[in-house]
RNA sequence: CGGAGCGUAGCGCAGCCUGGUAGCGCGCUUGGUUUGGGACCAAGAUGUCGGAGGUUCGAAUCCUCUCGCUCCGACCA
C-alpha cells in the first residue's frame, strides 16, 4: 500500500475524550473514529489489525474443530421469551419493533440463537459433539460505555458454542477450547494469564478467564509463584488450615475514639496496628437478608465469594440508614457485641485475639475483643480479597503475585440451562432424549487489539506484535523528488510485495520529521528508510520499531532480511 | 441510575465571571524557500458558539428547558 493513497489521517494531538492508551493512540494514529458513545468505526489501519486478529481466531478455532456460521444481529423476540432472559437481561438488552410491531432484540450473545438451531437440526448423539462459532457484531447498551474499544457497546466478538451428550464429552470440549485460547493469545505476541473466574450470571459451574497483563487493567489476578494456579481475585481462593486461636489475654473494654471512624484512625489513636482491628460490615443480599460480615481491618470484602457462600444472587454494603437501624450508630461504629443479626466472619479472624471492634455506639469502641467469650460468630468463611503474598491454596508452597489484567476471553460451562429451558434435546443411544450438554466460549476481537496496544507501546506511539501490526514493514522514501532515491524505493517496494510481505511504502511529500513521526505511531514493527545519504553507498537503515535497533542493510539484502525477521515475528509454537 | 465535568473551525483550546463586530495554535488550500526526527515566508478558506425558549436595544456570554459527550461507582468480550 502506498501512504499517498492510503486513508491514514494521523493526529498529533490527543483528542480530549480519550483517556486510557490505547483509546488515545487508536484515534491518533487513525484506527478508529467515534459514531457514537462506545460505537466505533474501523478506519482502514484498524481494520487491518482487527482482521488479523479475527484470522487468527478463525485459525485456531478450525484447529480445534469448532466450525463457522454467522447469526443474525436482529433477534425476534421470541427466543429470548423463552429461554427467559427477555424479562431478565434488563436494559442492556436493546428492543425495538419492527414495522408490523414484532419485538426484537440486537443480539448481546447467541446463546439463544444457537440453541434454536441445534435443537432444529441436530437429532442425534451421532452428531455430536458439534462446537459452532461466529464472529460477528454484539451490541450490548452498557450503562457506561468507556475507554474506546475497551468497553463499546457495539463490539465485535467471536462466540462459540459446544454442544455434547454427557458432562464428560462437554468437559472434553471446554478443555479443546482452553487449548485453542492459549494458542490463540499465543500467537498473538500477548504477555497473558488464564485465570479461575467466577461464572457470573450466565450461570455454570466451570469458567476460565483469559487476562491480557496491563497496568490499566480494569480486573485484579492473582497467581501463584511456583505453580500454575491463578485466578481472578474475585474468585481466588485462600487457604486457612490449622488457624488456632490464640488465647484471650485481656479483658473486654469499652474505650473512647472521639472522631475516630476508619480502621486507619482507630488503629493509630489506639497505636495498634490495623492487623488488630476487626471490621464489621453491614451488607444487604438480594435476598433482603441483613447480616454483620466481620474482617481482619486491613482485609478488603470480596462480596464475589460473600454472595456465592450466601447462595444469593448481589451483596452490597447496607445504606447508612439500615446501618443505623441495626447497629444503633452512624456508619463506621459497628461491631458484632449485641447484634441480633446474622454475624459470619472471614476464617482468618479466627487467629486474632484481643483485638478491636466498633462498640455501636457513637466515638466507641472495643480493645481486647475475643471470639466466642464476648460474641459469637455462625460461621467463619473465605469471604475477604486475595492479596499479592498469601499462600497459594493450590500447591500450598507458592505465594500470590498480583497483576492487573484485561479480560479479552471468557470460558464458561453451561450445562443443560439453555437446552433445558428451549427444550433442545437428542437422542441417545437407548433412544431416549436428552438435553444438550452446553458450553460457550467468547473472545473480544477489538478488545484484544486495544488490550495487546495498552501492553505494547511507548511515548512515541504503538508498538503491535508482528501478528497483529496492520502493516508488517514501512519503507520509509526520505527524499521523493530524488528520482535515485524514489527509484530504489519503488524497486523495494516491488520486491516486498513480490515476497509477501505487508508494506506500507510512505511515498508522501512530506519532510523526515512527519514520516518519522508517523510511522513510530503507527508502529510497524519494521521500518526500512531510504535515503539520499546512505543509498550512496548502497545501503538503507532498517530500524526495529519496539528494541529501537537500527542497523545499515546493503539494499541488495534488505527484502530478505525483512522477510526473515517478518517471519521469526511471526512463529508460534501451538500449546497442545 | 447516582455523583462530577465538558459542548466555540477538522483537532487542541481561549473568550463567558463583568452582554457590544467570534479569536489563538495545529491542520487544510495556493505560491515560494526548505528537506535525516512534527520547517519557514506570504496569501487564503473554514463557525447554525450543541439545540429550543426566555431576558435585553443587543446573548457564545445571563435565565429555563433539552440533547450529546467524558470521567468516578454497580456490569462485562
Amino acid at each position: 500500500m502506498r501512504y499517498s493513497q492510503y486513508l491514514l489521517p494521523t493526529l498529533k494531538e490527543t483528542p480530549a475524550d480519550a483517556e486510557v492508551i490505547s483509546h488515545q493512540l487508536m484515534m491518533r494514529a487513525g484506527m478508529i473514529r467515534k459514531a457514537a458513545a462506545g460505537i466505533y468505526s474501523y478506519l482502514p489501519l484498524g481494520l487491518r489489525s482487527l482482521r488479523k486478529m479475527e484470522q487468527i481466531i478463525r485459525e485456531e478455532m478450525n484447529r480445534a474443530g469448532a466450525i463457522e456460521c454467522l447469526m443474525p444481529m436482529a433477534n425476534p423476540a421470541e427466543l429470548w421469551q423463552e429461554s427467559g432472559r427477555w424479562e431478565k437481561y434488563g436494559k442492556e438488552l436493546l428492543r425495538f419493533k419492527d414495522r408490523k410491531s414484532a419485538d426484537f432484540c440486537m443480539g448481546p450473545t447467541h446463546e439463544e440463537v444457537i440453541t434454536d438451531i441445534v435443537r432444529n437440526t441436530v437429532n442425534s448423539y451421532k452428531q455430536l459433539p458439534l462446537n459452532l462459532y461466529q464472529i460477528q457484531t454484539k451490541f450490548r447498551d452498557e450503562i457506561r460505555p468507556r475507554f474506546g474499544l475497551m468497553r463499546g457497546r457495539e463490539f465485535i466478538m467471536k462466540d462459540a458454542y459446544s454442544f455434547d451428550l454427557e458432562d464428560a464429552g462437554a468437559d472434553t470440549s471446554y478443555k479443546k477450547m482452553y487449548q485453542a485460547y492459549r494458542n490463540i493469545f499465543n500467537r498473538c505476541g500477548l504477555k497473558y494469564r488464564s485465570v479461575e473466574a467466577d461464572s457470573g450470571a450466565i450461570g455454570g459451574n466451570f469458567s476460565h478467564e483469559f487476562m491480557v497483563l496491563a497496568e490499566s487493567g480494569e480486573d485484579g489476578i492473582v497467581s501463584c509463584d511456583s505453580c500454575q494456579y491463578a485466578a481472578n481475585v474475585e474468585k481466588a481462593e485462600l487457604i486457612y488450615a490449622g488457624i488456632e486461636t490464640p488465647a484471650a489475654t485481656l479483658e473486654l473494654q469499652r474505650v473512647d475514639t472521639p472522631g475516630q471512624k476508619t480502621i486507619e484512625e482507630v488503629a493509630e489513636f489506639l497505636k495498634l496496628s490495623p492487623k488488630q482491628v476487626v471490621k464489621t460490615l453491614i451488607v444487604q443480599t438480594s435476598d433482603d437478608e441483613v447480616l454483620a460480615v466481620l474482617l481482619r481491618g486491613d482485609r478488603e470484602l470480596n462480596t464475589i465469594k460473600l454472595a456465592n457462600c450466601l447462595d444469593v444472587d448481589w451483596v452490597l454494603l447496607a445504606e447508612d440508614e439500615v446501618v443505623k437501624e441495626v447497629t444503633d450508630a452512624p456508619t463506621g461504629f459497628a461491631g458484632p457485641i449485641g447484634l441480633t443479626i446474622r454475624v459470619i466472619a472471614d476464617a482468618e479472624v479466627q487467629g486474632i485475639a484481643d483485638f478491636v471492634i466498633g462498640g455501636n455506639a457513637v466515638d466507641v469502641h472495643f480493645v481486647g475483643a475475643n471470639l466466642g467469650r464476648d460474641f459469637e460468630v455462625s460461621q467463619f468463611v473465605d469471604i475477604r480479597q486475595a492479596v499479592a503474598g498469601d499462600s497459594c491454596p493450590r500447591c500450598e508452597s507458592g505465594k500470590f503475585e498480583s497483576w492487573r489484567g484485561i479480560e479479552v476471553g471468557h470460558i464458561f460451562k453451561l450445562g443443560t440451562k439453555y437446552s433445558e429451558a428451549m427444550n433442545a434435546t437428542v437422542l441417545d443411544a437407548q433412544g431416549k432424549a436428552q438435553p444438550l450438554v452446553m458450553g460457550c466460549y467468547g473472545i473480544g476481537a477489538g478488545r484484544s487489539v486495544a488490550a495487546a496496544i495498552e501492553q505494547n507501546h511507548d511515548e512515541n506511539g504503538m508498538m503491535l506484535p508482528m501478528p497483529l501490526a496492520p502493516f508488517q514493514v514501512m519503507v520509509t522514501l526520505l527524499n521523493p523528488k530524488d528520482d535515485d532515491v524514489r527509484e530504489a524505493a519503488e524497486k523495494l517496494y516491488q520486491q516486498m510485495l513480490d515476497l509477501d510481505i505487508e508494506v506500507l511504502l510512505d511515498d508522501r511529500d512530506e519532510r523526515p520529521g512527519i514520516k518519522f513521526k508517523d510511522a513510530d505511531l503507527i508502529g510497524i514493527p519494521l521500518r526500512v528508510t531510504v535515503g539520499a545519504r546512505n543509498l550512496k553507498e548502497g545501503n538503507v537503515e532498517l530500524k526495529v520499531r519496539n528494541s529501537g535497533a537500527m542497523s545499515m542493510v546493503p539494499l541488495a539484502d534488505i527484502s530478505s532480511q525483512v522477510q526473515q525477521l517478518v517471519a521469526e515475528g511471526l512463529a508460534f509454537e501451538l500449546d497442545r
